[in-house]
DNA sequence: AGTTCCCGCCACTAC
DNA sequence: GTAGTGGCGGGAACT
């Protein structure tokens, strides 16, 4: 209703960021505010003036992917336990509809769980390599057919969870819902629950949750690290399936490489051969002995060219060509406050994700709460050099969202201002980091 | 013209 | 009954 023009908009949120960032807690609130009031290009069948708007609408600045760098963004701090989707909603300045869409897929990575209705927990990347491994586990069980859990049988028939269409009142269709927060509330998960086929049931199976979960396995138990969503959405699918089917499917598809871009779990590229769009996993499987264990892959062989659209690759996201929006936004002077603070978070984040990427395999984004909690820690230790260095390359890589929003790149340049204060203090002391982790990589983040 | 994917309707589920 | 969830597919932006 209150159709704001964006421009204004954008002043008002970068001011009230700017005061913000002074006391270096920015407000969340007003630094995601930048929802300018959807000029819905007239819904299906309106007559006429779809082109009539004035105001060139972008879905890049509506993207989910984006949307999800935002969110994560804006809770991935220390002091953030508990999300409401309303409040996610109204800071994100998005219908709650798409709150979901994020949130789901973040559940299924264990970023997030499910604490109540409305309510999530935030658990944050720590989450990641747990969830990770328990779907491999999972994926190459069901792979190897060995007698998989009662509970997971049917999970692994999700790889073609559309042809229960019309078997809803199959009475050993015991279908588990995988969505491991849904244990904590969902009173279907109650003991004494009947264990028939519901519709509820058939409906988790499609859920975007579990679709994510199925897409993950599919890298975690793949050959090869690439696939299109094409070929995804089949595998998933199953033989047999129709057109509209795959067509809906592969929405979804779509929807969720988006966010699992916007995670750098994922990476959008043309394959060299057929020019083909497809998605290559980032967070792959480390090396075969520690089984369980996952690292951020290494950049990109050379093989594939990564997709401009991909996020993670182009900080600004925004296409200058199509895009309305305030290209002009300036960027501010770069903020010179000390964010004594943020930057010790920073250090010590980084410090003890070097620690832990010792120990797991996983090491995370700059960006990772400091107080994170402790992966449990397999064997695995004695990761050689190399691999380190990779990791190290790859903490630069792992988490660059995308702000088309003035007062997150402002606090995000901010971050990667202390970041850089940081690494070049800790370079000093470590001959392997200069040797390895070079100014380039910091650059990467201008 | 084909691909990508936002948007919001509305069925379903939870309270 | 109301509010919370989220599948789904139309169709517009984008390539």
């Amino acid at each position: 209703m209150s159709m704001s023009s964006s421009s204004v908009a954008e002043v008002a949120v970068a001011a009230a960021a700017a005061a913000a960032m002074e006391s270096a807690l920015p407000p969340p609130q007003l630094l995601l505010q930048q929802e300018e009031a959807p000029p819905r290009p007239m819904p299906a069948g309106g007559g006429g003036g779809a082109k009539s708007r004035h105001h060139a609408y972008s879905r890049k600045e509506k993207s989910l992917g984006l949307l999800c760098s935002n969110f994560v963004v804006l809770y991935n701090r220390d002091d953030v336990e508990s999300i409401g989707l309303d409040e996610a909603a109204k800071s994100l300045g998005v219908e709650r509809r798409r709150i979901y869409d994020i949130v789901n897929v973040l559940e299924s990575v264990g970023i997030l769980v499910r604490k109540a209705k409305n309510r999530y927990t935030w658990i944050g990347f720590d989450g990641v390599p747990m969830a990770l491994r328990e779907l491999k586990e999972r994926a190459l069980r069901e792979k190897s057919g060995l007698a998989p859990l009662q509970t997971e049988q049917q999970s692994a028939s999700t790889m073609s969870d559309d042809e229960d269409d019309d078997k809803l009142g199959n009475p050993d269709g015991d279908i588990e819902n995988e969505k491991l927060s849904q244990t904590v509330d969902n009173p279907s998960d109650k003991p004494g629950a009947p264990r028939c086929r519901l519709r509820s049931d058939h409906r988790k199976e499609k859920s975007l949750g579990l679709l994510t979960q199925n897409f993950v396995k599919l890298f975690l138990t793949m050959e090869v690290d690439t696939i299109s969503l094409d070929e995804a959405a089949k595998l998933l699918l199953g033989e047999g399936h129709e057109e509209t089917n795959m067509r809906t499917k592969v929405r979804r598809l779509y929807d969720i490489a988006n966010v699992l871009s916007s995670l750098n779990l994922i990476e959008k590229i043309q394959q060299e051969d057929t020019r083909k769009p497809a998605f290559r996993w980032l967070g792959r499987a480390a090396k075969p002995n520690a089984e369980n264990a996952v690292t951020i892959a290494v950049p990109p062989p050379g093989k594939t060219v990564p997709n401009k659209r991909a996020f993670g690759n182009d900080i600004s996201n925004i296409n200058m060509h199509r895009s309305n929006l305030d290209s002009n936004i300036q960027k501010k002077p770069k903020l010179a406050q000390s964010g004594g603070d943020i930057l010790k978070n920073c250090k010590l984040t980084v410090q003890s994700r070097l620690e832990q990427s010792k120990k797991s395999g996983f090491v995370y984004g700059p960006f990772h709460p400091a107080g994170a909690r402790k992966q449990e820690l397999d064997g695995g230790n004695k990761p050689e050099q190399r691999e380190r260095a990779e990791d190290w390359e790859s903490i630069s890589a792992s988490f660059r969202p995308q702000y088309q929003n003035q007062a997150l790149g402002d606090l995000f340049a901010h971050y990667v201002e202390a970041w850089k204060t940081w690494y070049s203090e800790f370079a000093q002391g470590s001959n392997l980091m200069q040797q390895h982790f070079g100014q380039s990589v910091v650059n990467h983040f201008l």
